[in-house]
RNA sequence: CGGAGUUUAGCGCAGUUGGUAGCGCGCUACGUUCGGGACGUAGAGGUCGGGCGUUCGAGUCGCCUAACUCCGACCA
């Protein structure tokens, strides 16, 4: 095993430790000079656009539309609805000053004290309040409903502690943001939003996730209902990797948004808010990858398949990209993207393990004795087991295998995150079982109290009270009572 | 913002009681290699995070400062 390979299992103990590690050496992202902050290099950066492409497509096929609103936030906009200013108002970064000037020592520059604004503006931490300022002015009338909108653009939120993809100061996300004339429309769409972003961390991500309600204490600044996506990780976490906001009529009252409905009455509209952003790279990365490195779902891999010649001579050589060419044509034709990697600077074993550190899900590999026998050499990235098989029918093998792979991580993350989920009936039991990890399946009828106190003592917190599941009645972990009402916790990112 | 740790070559690190700066990987050249991160030989690369001090002399001791990482509080 490669020395920078065993590092990294050597730190198994310490997760996070081996995560970063394991980003940064799979060339995906790096902390960048600005505290908190990361570079999305380009490996990383291809993988976040598949993310984009798929997702923006869905919302497509859902009848949304981009639009893009300012960076900047007037101050007094964080200030007009209450509980928006109450988790808001703090940990933004404030533009105070328009310039700067030449420092009068002739050391660099300085900030003019001559420029204030007179109103500071905030770098947006999400936009709401923007977009319903702008809102007010494109709604009169009930034919002016629904707006289905969405931004792709970043925000930035000036946390405490950062931790690469989970936690930046600055993050790429996309904010899709709903005008309703009906409620029962808006909280429709917050639910079909929940249901796109479940389908695509499951079919695309093969990151299986529970779908949920926040409790309150959990639930966004502002909403009246959030609803979530929750994954488990492999470390035994909790990642909320989504959420899907029912806003009520919350801003549209903040901001004065009114519209005339069917009967000629003026009345407030009803919103939605839902985004994801690049702290699903994280889910991604934690839920799949093994000590040789990521593991892709093939969907979202920016190359499927890697072929990697082995050859004693430039003669050889050429025998090899002769045999590949044809296999390259045939699956790009299928649309499979693939590279064959015949750089001469690098080794075969050099190679491999630069591939599997990347997540490449399918390897090819050909050399002198494949030459004699007419065989390829095919590794898949999810078993590590590799096979020889006749370079006939190879094409249709490897697009086989593709489908097969995108399964088998799927189902080896739900198999995973079904043994750690277990249920628990008390609280004494909760304590012990949750030093262990996973979700802790339970009944209850706390009160935001008591889930405060249950964080402090265990720093587990409700990640979501279940959707389906709540047919049956139970009694509540903690005080006893009998309930309908089904939580998963768990300790989470 | 509290607690702990780190900062020395591109990366990962060592550096003893204070005495001219080291190792591994990587990099450059040549040769042998090439089916799981090859090897040999010869090289290049550093104002030791920054500042002030103690000292004949500081990577090493003292004070100040900054950045990063981890653990908390906060959050997607």
């Amino acid at each position: 095993m490669a020395k920078e390979l065993k590092e990294l299992t050597s730190r198994e103990e310490n997760y996070s430790q081996w995560y970063n590690d394991l980003v940064v050496k799979a060339d995906l992202a790096e902390n960048s000079a600005v505290r908190g902050c990361m570079v999305i290099k380009p490996y990383g950066y291809a993988i976040w656009e598949k993310i984009q492409r798929k997702l923006d497509d869905m919302f497509k096929e859902t009848g949304h539309v981009n639009a893009y609103f300012p960076l900047f936030i007037p101050k007094s906009f964080l200030s007009k609805e209450a509980d928006h200013v109450e988790g808001f108002a703090k940990e933004c970064a404030v533009v105070t000053h328009y310039r700067l000037k030449t420092n009068p020592d002739g050391t660099g520059v300085v900030v003019d004290p001559e420029a204030r604004l007179e109103e500071e503006l905030i770098v947006r931490p999400t936009s709401e309040t923007i977009i319903w300022n702008t809102y007010k002015g494109w709604i009169q009338s009930y034919r002016d409903l629904p707006i289905l909108c969405n931004q792709w653009a970043n925000v930035v939120r000036w946390e405490m502690r950062t931790r690469l993809f989970l936690r930046t100061a600055e993050f790429l996300w996309q904010e899709g943001h709903t005008a309703h004339a009906t409620e029962a429309e808006a909280m429709e769409e917050a639910k079909r939003m929940l249901e796109v972003y479940a389908t695509f961390a499951e079919e695309f991500m093969a990151v299986p996730v529970v779908k949920g309600v926040k409790s309150a204490n959990e639930r966004f600044a502002g909403a009246v209902e959030t609803f979530c996506i929750e994954a488990m990780m492999q470390d035994g976490k909790a990642l909320q990797a989504g959420t899907s906001h029912f806003l009520g009529q919350n801003f549209a009252k903040a901001f004065d948004v009114q519209f005339v409905n069917k009967d000629n009455k003026l009345e407030y509209v009803w919103a939605t808010s839902w985004g994801v952003s690049t702290r699903l790279m994280g889910a991604l990365i934690m839920a799949h990858s093994d000590n040789n490195g990521l593991v892709l779902p093939p969907k979202l891999a920016p190359i499927q398949v890697v072929i990697v010649p082995i050859y004693k001579s430039i003669e050889q050589l050429d025998a090899i990209s002769e045999k590949v060419a044809p296999i390259v044509e045939a699956l790009k034709k299928l649309g499979i993207s693939v590279k064959y990697d015949n750089a001469d600077n690098k080794k075969p074993g050099w190679k491999f393990s630069e591939y599997e550190l990347k997540g490449i899900p399918v390897r090819l590999a050909m050399g002198g004795r494949d030459l004699e026998n007419g065989t390829v050499e095919v590794m898949r990235r999810d078993t590590l087991e590799k096979e020889t098989r006749p370079v006939e029918g190879i094409v249709a093998h490897v697009q086989m295998l593709l489908d097969e792979i995108q399964f088998n991580i799927y189902r080896k993350a739900v198999a995973f995150r079904d043994s750690v989920t277990r249920d628990v009936a008390d609280y004494a039991t909760f304590k012990t079982e949750i030093e262990k990890g996973g979700f802790l399946r339970c009944y209850w009828d706390g009160s935001p109290e008591d889930e405060d106190r249950i964080k402090e003592e265990t720093k587990a917190t409700i990640r979501c009270i279940l959707l389906h599941e709540a047919e049956s009645e139970g009694k509540c972990m903690l005080t006893g009572r009998t309930t309908k009402r089904l939580v998963l916790f768990a300790r989470s990112y």
